[in-house]
DNA sequence: TTTCACCGCGCAACCAGTAAA
DNA sequence: ATTTACTGGTTGCGCGGTGAA
């Protein structure tokens, strides 16, 4: 009773039970062809040598894998959410999935590889950064859902959400609240970084106030937001987007650090709704992006290409919405 | 050229350059048993063909599977960090890892099923939370080796942090400093909070200050932290060890907002070396794992039981270092 | 009684590779 | 270098037996 004793196969099962590998087959597989009897007593033969079938092998010869791979980033709160959804949506239509991680050693070209040979039967890849044609490329294999980044080809499915339109929710609410001076912490080379800050400036464009949008070059992590404040404390702004919730709290603290009470004298909009932009302490009015739809939606999507004939190219662009809490406010009086 | 014409097989490569399937198997694999130009010609169809090796047959025929299956949780920093390192010490000995993920919503056994189902060659579950009477059942099936929490069953092999050791190290560095007033934010019912608890009392009463050392009731998360700030805040102690670097922010936090500064006012230790408490605004003196150590360890602990017969149950504690950062420095001067 | 569809089941081919002869 | 025998499953087909027409 220990690894190594060979784990039970169906020809075990079948032997102990008195009857075909072929038999305890279908039993396995709930298929019909077996009379309940029988049905009943394989599985009780199964049960009791504690068999497991072996995906590989059944993969192997029934061509259809139901296996999702997954290419997401380590350290990216929001990739954990997105994996959270996107393991609902496959559970419901009876899919797999299987993860491949990127981390500060292992890039995505290696990610992608371990997936390819696990033979999934489609890829799904959070905010990839390799180049189009590399994403085209790997589409004439097997269909590739993009999250989060938008890829001009058309064997490249794309779910997305409207980032412009997600600036546009945050600078609308802040210039309701009476902001006028706003400045955007953008993303630097992060994959969305220029569709929000275009919104950014679109939007500022629209309320006649392009003049007093400044866009301080940001990126990804806490650490740039942080950054970004001790630029922005020179001569403040009274309110700040941002990239994302990550870069939004290195900002926050930073502003803080500086004296600047907030919401009071400044305030500052997330983007992505993390799990902790939502906690009480931290309270930051964000830009949510949609992530049960999203997942539901790259899920069948991949599904769809899968199982269905080439399809046509789609790029589902799924509206943001904003989430107010408690990082703005309007600005103060002038003095 | 679109996914769904079939992938090549060796069977194709063979036929393509006029050898037999053995053949090419041979050259894929870089086994002895072919001739440099056989080689080179059918290198070249298979690149030609875009061939790629089917790892699921490979693994079926060979027994082999050289897969290390991997359990983590999401919206854990210090797993990603773990898997960080699990990727480089598993590439560096040629095994591959595979992930699947705990979420809020898919339970640790529903993640391990997944796992067993691709016949991975070991299990390394990252903090398992199941009882450890499951863990011992599964490692009659397969190499189990539990990390960040110890368990004793003599199949279940253990990699971890001295716990207690770097709760010590937290309250020296607190008690050299001046301190003596030192309350602990433990974990609740989180894995290994009971080891770091009790390092925590055991520290205290060494340097005779048992009736100083308070412990306060946390959790894993930023908001269990505030929470214990608003506690602590009702009669503040000068130091604070905590259980971990998330907890440790929102607790910061909460008694910066409760008008403390940290460290003029009180001083704050966290736990993990978190990626983010490194950053230069949140600078937080804290209790480091040898994340590497424990990576390399953990696998080829796995390894060794997957190869050789049934060795010693081993339970392997790394010690802790400490790094001191911001958040400490000696107590206020009493008024 | 014959005819026949149907049912539960086994046989053997097959999937894409590997290993020994 | 090829041949042959596997790995652990899945699947099409056909077999004998049964009950209804």
């Amino acid at each position: 009773m220990r690894a190594g004793d060979r784990r039970p196969t169906l020809a075990d099962v079948a032997a102990a039970a008195d009857v075909s590998i072929a038999l305890v087959s279908i039993v396995m597989r709930d298929a019909p062809g077996a009379s309940a009897a029988t049905r009943q007593r394989v599985l009780e033969v199964a049960r009791r040598l504690d068999y497991q079938p072996d995906s590989r092998a059944r993969l192997l010869r029934s061509g259809e894998s139901r296996l999702l791979g997954v290419v997401f980033a380590v350290q990216h709160p929001f990739h954990d959410d997105m994996l959270t959804g996107l393991y609902d949506a496959a559970d419901k239509i009876g899919y797999e999935l299987t993860l491949s991680a990127v981390t500060p050693r292992r890039d995505e070209r290696t990610a992608i590889g371990g997936l390819l040979q696990d033979r999934c039967a489609a890829l799904v890849l959070l905010g990839p950064q390799i180049p189009a044609a590399e994403l085209a490329t790997l589409a004439t294999r097997l269909p590739v859902v993009s999250m989060m980044r938008g890829v001009r080809h058309s064997a490249v499915d794309v779910v997305r959400t409207d980032d412009a339109r997600g600036l546009h929710l945050a600078v609308d609410h802040l210039v309701a609240l009476g902001h006028t001076r706003i400045a955007h912490v953008d993303g630097g080379r992060m994959v969305a970084s220029a569709e929000r800050r275009q919104g950014f400036r679109d939007a500022m464009r629209r309320h006649g106030l392009e003049a007093y949008g400044k866009v301080v070059v940001g990126g990804y992590g806490e650490e740039d937001g942080a950054r970004a404040a001790r630029e922005l404390l020179i001569d403040p702004p009274t309110a700040v987007t941002t990239f994302n919730d990550l870069s939004a709290t290195g900002l926050l603290d930073g502003l803080r650090r500086g004296g600047l009470d907030v919401p009071g004298d400044i305030s500052v909009v997330g983007y992505d709704d993390s799990s902790f932009s939502r906690l009480a302490h931290i309270d930051l009015t964000t830009v949510a992006q949609d992530i049960d739809t999203m997942a539901t939606l790259a899920v069948s999507r991949a599904v769809d290409r899968i199982a269905a004939a080439p399809v046509a190219h789609r790029e589902i662009v799924i509206p943001p919405r904003l989430v107010v809490r408690g990082t703005t406010a309007p600005p103060p009086l002038p003095p």
